[in-house]
This record gives structure tokens, C-alpha cells and sequence, in this order.
DNA sequence: CCCTGTCAAGTCACG
DNA sequence: CGTGACTTGACAGGG
């Protein structure tokens, strides 16, 4: 089990996702913004390898305007020694990446231009990763879309379009249960059409399921990826007492965590602390989990296959 | 320098 | 049919 959290440490001074406003769009800002981003990366990187912080979500801000037509900047030979760098950080240090484009990636999508902005943004995400010399436990997580009336016939059309999808896009690409449309079941029919592991997200899981325990949704999702897909990863949040719905508590809820780690036991996987507080919260979780006799799993070791006795 | 309206992109629920 | 939630900060223009 590696632990993280996504995207900015709040705790270092630099900021990893600056980013600009089209109007004010050049080449030179663009630069200047990428070169920031990638400083900081690599410092975040470093901050984490001495924290025991071994899973990372990469900003998907890490290059603005990427897939936008007003960007024709070739940022990937730009930046190539940086990114082979910072590649040559994460695997030396055995570290597990991840990287989630927003909402508006919707490869379901009704609207054929959506799609083809989609596509644009799987690519340059997946070229991120690329550059980078990631394998492909490195992955992109996105939920199945919309449902547009039909989640039956939405799931079909994920499925065709995924396997269109150019091959290191397809490759790295795996699907996240939603809080509202698309539960872990529904995930595990886009993997039956396609093969695509389903990354469990168990606060999504809590405000949207089919009656299934967490167990049983880390049981079936984990079940749907390959040796060399990488550990299951799952994505973590507290639920916010009192509230039904809502954005993620602004802490970690130790005795959560500890209940959700009891109850999947003995499933290993990489799990991504999404809580506002950041790194805060992932270096708590490291603490609970490494002086915690009673949970199995070692966080950190390598992972190997339990064995059959 | 401070204030504040607005920010690339989509979909669904709600009133 | 129009607006807000999703999630949240910070960019950037105007005073």
C-alpha cells in the first residue's frame, strides 16, 4: 500500500498548478508558468520521498491550455529534460502517479465535438506521463460521462469509443465510480465491455451504490486490474458527519480511515487521500498505518501477490 | 494596492 | 428554461 494525496502540498511555498487566463494567453507565459509548475513538481516530489508519501496525483494544470487550439507550443520537447527528470525522480523512488482530468472529459458524450476535445485531453495527459517514462501503472482516472436518458446505451458508447481511443490514451486509462450517476456496478460493466480497471472511490461510493458493503466494492473493482495495471488504486475521503452530501471534510477522520482499512482487509491497494488539508492528511494516515500492528498490510513494501496457503 | 467579478471545457437536478 | 452544483482559488481588470 502506497498513500498520497492529489495535486498541491500546502506545506511548501512553491505552487504546482499556476496557471493564467486564455485572454492573456502567449508562449511566454506559458513557459514561464510550465517552468514554475515543473520546479515545483520536483520540489513536491522531493517533500514527499522524505515523508514516505509514495502515490501522487500530477495536477492536470501542469500544462495550461494544452489541449486548447490556442495552444501550438511543442511544450513536450521544450520541457523533455525536465520531464525525463522528474520521470527518473518517480521511478527511482518507486513512486505510483496518478492523474485525473475534470468534468468536462466525457468520452460518452452526445456532442461530437466534446468527444474530440476529450480525446485531446486523454492525450495530453497521457503524453505527460509519457514524457515522463512512466509504465503504465501510471494512470488516468475519468468517470463513464453522462447518461443522457439511456446509462445502458451511454455504457455502449463509452465502450466503442474507448476502443478507438488512441493506444497510449486506452492503455492507461481507468474508470472511477461517480456520486451520481455511475455507481462501482454500472463501472464494472464498462470493464466487462472493455477490460478497463475500475479505481474505487469510497466516498462516491457512500452517496451513490447498489446496496454493496465497501468490502464487496474493493473486493469487485480490485478484481478488474492486471499485474502490470499496477496495485488497485482507490481514492479515499472522510464523510462529512452530519451531512448527507457535500465537499470532502477538512481533515482526516482517523477512526474512518481505521474502519475502512479494517473492513477491506486483506485487499491491498495504493489509496489517494483526497482531503483539503492535503499532505497533512496523507502523513496522519502513513502514521496510523505504520504503528498500527493490526492492520496487514505494509505500507510501502513492495507488493506482492498474497499467497495461496 | 485592494477589491471583486470571473474563469476553457459539460451534465444533471431543481425551481 | 435558466441557474447552481460539482470544487475553490486566484487571475486580472478596474478603481
Amino acid at each position: 500500500m502506497k498513500i498520497g494525496y492529489p495535486c498541491i502540498n500546502l506545506t511548501l511555498p512553491c505552487k504546482g498548478d499556476r496557471t493564467f487566463r486564455l485572454r492573456s494567453y502567449s508562449e511566454e507565459r506559458l513557459v514561464a508558468t510550465v517552468r514554475n509548475n515543473l520546479d515545483c513538481l520536483l520540489d513536491v516530489l522531493r517533500f514527499n520521498a522524505e515523508h514516505e508519501l509514495l502515490f501522487f496525483r500530477i495536477t492536470s494544470d501542469l500544462v495550461p491550455f494544452a489541449s486548447h487550439p490556442v495552444c501550438d507550443f511543442d511544450w513536450q520537447c521544450h520541457f523533455r529534460e525536465d520531464l525525463a527528470r522528474i520521470g527518473a525522480y518517480i521511478r527511482n523512488n518507486r513512486m505510483r502517479i496518478s492523474m485525473h482530468p475534470d468534468q468536462f472529459t466525457l468520452i460518452n458524450s452526445l456532442d461530437p465535438g466534446v468527444f474530440e476535445r476529450s480525446v485531446k485531453e486523454l492525450l495530453y495527459h497521457a503524453r505527460v506521463l509519457d514524457s515522463m517514462g512512466l509504465d503504465k501503472s501510471a494512470r488516468i482516472q475519468i468517470h463513464v460521462g453522462g447518461v443522457y436518458g439511456d446509462k445502458s446505451e451511454s455504457i455502449r458508447r463509452f465502450s466503442a469509443r474507448f476502443k478507438a481511443l488512441p493506444d497510449r490514451v486506452r492503455r492507461r486509462l481507468v474508470v472511477e465510480n461517480d456520486d451520481r450517476l455511475y455507481t462501482v456496478q454500472d463501472c464494472l460493466r464498462v470493464h466487462g465491455e472493455t477490460g478497463i480497471p475500475v479505481l474505487f472511490d469510497a466516498f462516491h461510493h457512500f452517496l451513490h451504490n447498489d446496496g454493496e458493503t465497501a468490502r464487496e466494492a474493493v473486493e469487485g473493482s480490485g478484481a478488474t486490474w492486471a499485474e502490470a495495471d499496477g496495485l488497485p488504486m482507490v481514492d479515499y475521503s472522510p464523510r462529512r458527519r452530519g451531512a448527507y452530501r457535500g465537499g470532502h471534510a477538512s481533515s482526516l477522520d482517523t477512526d474512518d480511515f481505521r474502519r475502512f482499512l479494517k473492513e477491506t482487509e486483506p485487499h491491498d491497494f495504493d489509496i489517494m487521500l483526497e482531503i483539503k488539508d492535503k499532505e497533512s492528511s496523507a502523513l496522519k494516515a502513513v502514521e496510523i498505518c505504520r504503528n498500527d500492528r493490526r492492520f496487514s498490510r505494509v505500507v510501502n513494501e513492495v507488493w506482492a501477490p498474497p499467497s495461496p496457503s
